[in-house]
DNA sequence: TATTTTTACGTAAGTAAATACGTAACTACT
DNA sequence: AGTAGTTACGTATTTACTTACGTAAAAATA
C-alpha cells in the first residue's frame, strides 16, 4: 500500500503509470485465456475481434483501425495464421493487396472466445461501476481533448 | 473524429487505449524536450527524476521503484551515464552494490529539467481540471481497487 | 566455522513492437 | 501509351524492453 515514486509523481508519470496497469491486466488477461484452454494472447485481441467483425479486411486497413505499424500487424497475423485462427487471401479487384479472415477454425472457435470476451466486459463494467473516476470515461475524454487541440499546442500555449 | 474499433471496443481494449494515449503523449513531450535543447527522452525521466530526489540509490532499489526489471535498469543507466548526466559508484558496506547519482553535469542541468518538469505539470493541471473524469484520479481508483483485489480475482468472483 | 540460502548484479538471449527501405501494382496526368 | 506519384506490402534492422541464467557477496543457519 506504500505509495513509491511513480505515484507521487502524479502528473508527470501518467503515462509509466498507463503502462504499469496496462501490463499488469494484461496479464491477468492471459490467464484468464488459459484457465479457458484457448491458445490465444492479449495482443492479439483487437486484431482477431477486428477480422471477425469485418468479414474479410486488408493489412494497411487493420493498420489504420488498430494504430498499429503495418509491419506489426502483418507479424501479429502471422502469428494468428500460425496458431489457425485466421487465413489470408487475395483480394480480387487490386493485386497488391492481401486479406485476412477466420479460418474454419477460427469460426469455430469464435463462440468461445465470445463468451470470455462477455465476460471481461461484465468483469470491467462492475469494476468501473465502483468508481468515482471512471477510467474509461476519462481516457475517452482526454482523447477527445488532445483530437481537439494536441498535447503539443496546449504545451505551448500554457507555457508561451 | 470518425470512431474506430478500439473506441467501440471501448471496456475490452482499454489497454491498448492507454498503450495509445501513453505513446502520443510520449512523443509529444520528447518534442518538449527537444525545444527545450536538452539531450532526453520520455523513457528516462523516471530514473533521472528518482535519482535526483534520491541522492543516490542501487539498481535493485530503482527496479523496484519503478516497478522495471533489473537489467531494464541497468540499460537505461548505461545510456544516462553515457549521455553524462549520472555516474555510478560502489557505496561501502556491500561490495555486490553498484549506486547511481547524478554527475556533475547532471546536477547543473536540473533546474532546466526542473522548469520543463513544472510547464508540464502546469499543462497537466490545466488539462485535467477540463475533465469530468480525472484521468489520473481514475488511474488511481482502478490501482487501489486492484491491489485489494487483482483483477484475475475479480474476473473469477463475477464469472464463477 | 562450514554450509546453505538469498541478494545484487551482469550478460545473453528472446520478444514485441517500431522505423527504414525496397519492390511491385495501381492511379493520375500528359 | 509513357511517366510520375502513390499505395500496399514485405523484409531488414533497430529499439526497448523482458526472462533466463550465471557469479560473487552477504546473510541465515547448522
Amino acid at each position: 500500500m506504500q505509495k513509491n515514486i511513480i505515484d507521487e509523481l502524479a502528473e508527470l508519470a501518467i503515462g509509466a503509470r498507463m503502462k504499469r496497469l496496462y501490463e499488469s491486466l494484461s496479464r491477468d488477461v492471459m490467464k484468464i485465456y488459459a484457465d479457458h484452454h484457448l491458445n490465444f494472447e492479449t495482443k492479439y485481441f483487437t486484431l482477431f475481434y477486428l477480422i471477425s467483425k469485418r468479414g474479410e479486411i486488408g493489412i494497411m486497413d487493420i493498420a489504420e483501425e488498430l494504430s498499429l505499424s503495418h509491419p506489426g500487424v502483418i507479424n501479429l497475423a502471422k502469428e494468428l495464421e500460425k496458431k489457425g485462427y485466421i487465413e489470408s487471401f487475395k483480394p480480387p479487384g487490386d493485386n497488391r493487396k492481401r486479406s485476412l479472415r477466420l479460418s474454419k477454425k477460427g469460426l469455430k472457435a469464435l463462440p468461445e472466445f465470445e463468451l470470455v470476451w462477455n465476460k471481461i466486459y461484465k468483469t470491467n463494467k462492475l469494476l468501473f461501476a465502483k468508481q468515482q473516476h471512471h477510467l474509461l470515461k476519462a481516457l475517452e475524454e482526454t482523447e477527445a481533448l488532445l483530437e481537439k487541440e494536441s498535447y503539443y499546442k496546449r504545451f505551448k500555449k500554457v507555457n508561451p
